[in-house]
DNA sequence: CGGCAGGTGCGGA
DNA sequence: TCCGCACCTGCC
């Protein structure tokens, strides 16, 4: 993690159970860390994993829906998590655009080798994301080396509005979804897609779900309606009036519990409309 | 080699 | 407000 110019590693250990959650963090640091410091980082990392978000109304109404039951007993406790800083989030959902998964680690690994740096800790080794004002004195011709394509021009126009100060990630938590929306679709690059998932996993709203994509639409078509494809109104229908202010939440419970069961047991169906 | 992927900005109707 | 289109790159 990189938190006020420092870079850290992270180390969480779960010492609680899902009623009583505990949680014992190690912090890693190349030199002495001040109390302050860590003051200020535990608050962040309170934000940024969201312990403070209550979601028991959630399993209480739903433990016994014929979609939910299964999800909810399986991963009760799940909710969305930002982990990084809403610029590394801007950075991650412009490498998803128009990109398959394998592309899109390899966009992120090119950037990294070229902008963030590693830090080894505790028997590992991982990436540090840049500060926005590296890539901002970097250059677009510089950036498509990074084979980020077209996107090269979107991260750099968010590096820039970062690095300048003009965008106020803090006082964006806490305020109403539609403020929050409006906001990031200022940012040059981001556009309805990219502003539903940051909206949920970077702000967690658990209703930010006005739309579908192709491939989500195809496997939700088949897991809730055992039809090969159903409009996308009426899936959007469906969560909305059954789930309403969790709809999202739902979609994610029955969406992770579905990739999850893949793993282990052999999905047919889903294989075909799966592309990674 | 053409089509397309977990989208978006832009110009024109 | 809606629609069609181009767009980097890699994979099928």
């Amino acid at each position: 993690m990189l938190w006020q110019g420092k870079a850290l590693g992270l180390k969480f250990r779960n010492e609680g159970t899902t009623n009583r959650p505990r949680v014992r963090l190690n912090v890693y640091s190349r030199n002495r860390l001040t109390q302050s410091y860590l003051d200020e980082l535990a608050a962040e990392i309170i934000w940024r994993f969201n312990f403070d978000q209550n979601i028991s109304e959630f399993f209480r109404r739903y433990s016994s829906d014929s979609h939910l039951a299964g999800p909810i007993r399986r991963w009760k406790g799940m909710k969305p998590i930002a982990a990084n800083s809403l610029y590394e989030s801007l950075m991650i959902y412009i490498t998803l655009q128009n990109a398959t998964v394998r592309r899109t680690v390899q966009m992120l690994e090119n950037l990294f080798r070229c902008f963030g740096q590693k830090v080894s800790f505790d028997g590992k080794t991982l990436s540090v994301f840049w500060p926005p004002d590296t890539v901002a004195k970097s250059t677009v011709d510089q950036l498509r080396t990074m084979k980020v394509g077209y996107r090269a021009k979107s991260i750099m126009m968010i590096s820039e509005q970062f690095a300048s100060g003009s965008v106020d990630s803090i006082a964006l938590r806490g305020a109403p979804k539609e403020v929050v929306a409006q906001e990031l679709d200022k940012l040059y690059g981001i556009g309805p897609a990219s502003i539903q998932g940051m909206l949920f996993e970077d702000f967690y709203f658990l209703d930010a779900l006005d739309m579908i994509s192709p491939w989500e639409r195809k496997i939700m078509s088949r897991l809730l309606f055992g039809e090969h494809l159903v409009p996308a109104e009426g899936i959007l229908r469906f969560f909305k009036e059954k789930y309403s202010e969790y709809r999202l939440l739902a979609f994610h419970y029955i969406w992770e519990d579905l990739f999850w069961r893949r793993k282990h047991e052999r999905i047919e169906w889903l294989e075909k409309e799966i592309r990674l």
